[in-house]
DNA sequence: GATTATTTTGACAACGATGTCCAGTCGTAG
DNA sequence: CTACGACTGGACATCGTTGTCAAAATAATC
């Protein structure tokens, strides 16, 4: 900046005010300047304008997801990057893995670049460790999962009733024997699906102390043998519920493996890519992660703008996507 | 950090030389020191750091992908984060969309915020304007594509040399008919693996003036038409190769709309979730993101770190994956 | 105990920008 | 011709940190 100024022959200020589109300054003087940062190929340095800058804004925020890699997450990344970079703020992201380290680890590399708010999809029991941060007016918005030792705004999907669609529709289609395969069950949203899901059970009269539920299932492979066995036992389920993309997917190589594909019944948690190729299609509880993702957005801008209403938990309704596999009748 | 000396009763220096693990201090005024940057629960901003730093390192930068929110882009995104994560170093990503504006734009919203590289998908027509940048000694490495009007490191996949795999692939199963579809000619991994198919095809004696060739398919549906088209002319091709993952579907969904899934050949580009679980499963030239963003972060560490050897590019081979669609034989 | 070598420490300027505030310049009205 | 406000421009301190360098404290040596 300094040399600009010096080729323009102006103060250093009068550029920084060109720069920034400040007014005060003639026709004349502006251009100068503007030729002068032409030619050096001169570019503001943000971070060094921040430093200064009323409410040390650095136009960047950190965005914690599962993973970067999941389609799902990827959505939501999208969604954020849309509604952010439309303000000019750039996204640092990041993967979760489902490890309550790493989750430490990220968000403190993001507050060391003192980014100007926070979306977190969190793992850790209590995220009482960020409020030293969000009390001196750091935003901060969940995603996914809902904040545990802290007050702050969560926007999430309706596992639990998402989750209770899934077994009324079941239900509703004449299915009694029904089993429900889930992820980790220190993932909040695991949980709720799983309460959802056996709450829903009992309230159509079903006894929920035989329904079989298998957890802990966080890959394919796990999911694949967990269904087989439930498949090949004695009384098998003649609907199976999945909680999860990556267990539904081992489901689905189960129930093919074992011939089944059009005899049980199947509905999955999260939309995917080609469901509807699938023979039969797949039926799904879809989440809508561009919708969470732009909320969240929004809600993270209102707060960076100043936004001081309590905070409050968003809802992103679920939706019943009817392709084959979740109408499939029990055998008569 | 002002704050935390004078807790400790010691100089401002002193705090910086135990934040950062400098030698010369003693274990007496150390844990002062960090008892005191504990209870004010201190952060080093690293954007004030980097401004005095020697090279300036604000250990981030630049990551531009077709979108975020596609699988292929999101592997290379979590590759990335593993490589440099480890160092320390955060990742800025941002969405193409094979808008050369925008391009434009995210360089400079990175270049702004002074990241100590940038890994680029490109889709001008040429990255000439990084050039100050560059000799400037920013580290820059392009990813998928390669880069026009600027020399510098990238790493891409044998495109050219995939495309003739799948082609000779299929003529060796019989076939002679072959039809191509491929993505936006803008698109240079899109030109390549034209240009690799059809001249394989020419060097296998097969008259290349008569192979259908639809281009510019940048979505399912507008592949779905296409494909819906050459399949219901007279002499249909007994062979098709699609030059991309959006593409294939689109394929993939005329074949089944027409019932020729098991009576036309198809090869797609890219390999996808769920593809062996297709009937038939669908045969792939698969291309390995996670490789790709590996060797781009280990190319851009090594410039980070001061590697003076002239630009290179780095060539990931694909993998012709056979899953039952690219091996049905032409009809007798 | 004096002197030197070594370690530990802090004062200060600087990085690149912006906020504050004051000094010119100019046109216009009295 | 003076006075006054509006506009324009620049000097300077400052943000939080690190590099430089010299001072102070401590240890080692004779």
């Amino acid at each position: 900046m300094r040399h600009v100024a010096a080729l323009a022959g102006v103060g250093i200020k009068t550029v920084s005010r060109v720069i920034n589109d400040e007014p005060g300054v003639s026709e004349a003087t502006r251009s100068k300047v503007l030729n002068a940062s032409q030619q050096l190929n001169y570019q503001l340095d943000m971070a060094a304008g921040s430093l200064r800058r009323a409410g040390r804004r650095t136009l960047s925020v950190g965005l914690l997801l599962p993973s970067v890699s999941n389609p799902f997450s990827g959505e939501i990344n999208r969604a954020m990057e849309d509604a952010l970079g439309a303000r000019g703020i750039a996204v640092f992201a990041a993967s979760l893995d489902d490890d309550p380290q790493r989750e430490k680890a990220i968000v403190a590399a993001f507050l060391g670049r003192r980014v100007d708010g926070l979306i977190l999809t969190p793992i850790t029991r209590s995220q009482a460790y960020v409020i030293p941060e969000h009390s001196r007016d750091l935003p901060l918005v969940f995603i996914d999962r809902e904040p545990v030792g802290i007050e702050a705004d969560a926007v999430v999907t309706d596992n639990a009733t998402g989750a209770a669609k899934a077994a009324r529709h079941l239900i509703s289609r004449g299915h009694s024997r029904l089993a429900y395969l889930g992820d980790r069950t220190d993932i909040q949203t695991a949980r709720e699906r799983r309460r959802g899901f056996i709450e829903e059970l009992g309230r159509q009269g079903i006894p929920t102390s035989t329904v079989p539920v298998r957890e802990n299932l966080h890959d394919e492979e796990s999911a694949r043998l967990a269904a087989l066995e439930l498949l090949t036992a004695t009384e098998p389920p003649t609907a199976i519920f999945s909680s999860q993309n990556l267990v539904t997917f081992g489901a689905m190589r189960a129930l093919r493996e074992l011939g089944l594909s059009k005899r049980v019944a199947l509905i999955g948690f999260d939309d995917f890519t080609l469901a509807d190729m699938m023979d039969p299609g797949v039926t799904v509880i879809a989440q809508h992660p561009e919708r969470i993702g732009k909320l969240a957005a929004e809600r993270l801008l209102a707060r960076i703008d100043g936004d001081k209403q309590s905070p409050h938990t968003y809802v992103v309704p679920s939706e019943l996507i009817q392709r084959g596999s979740g109408e499939l009748l029990p055998p008569a």
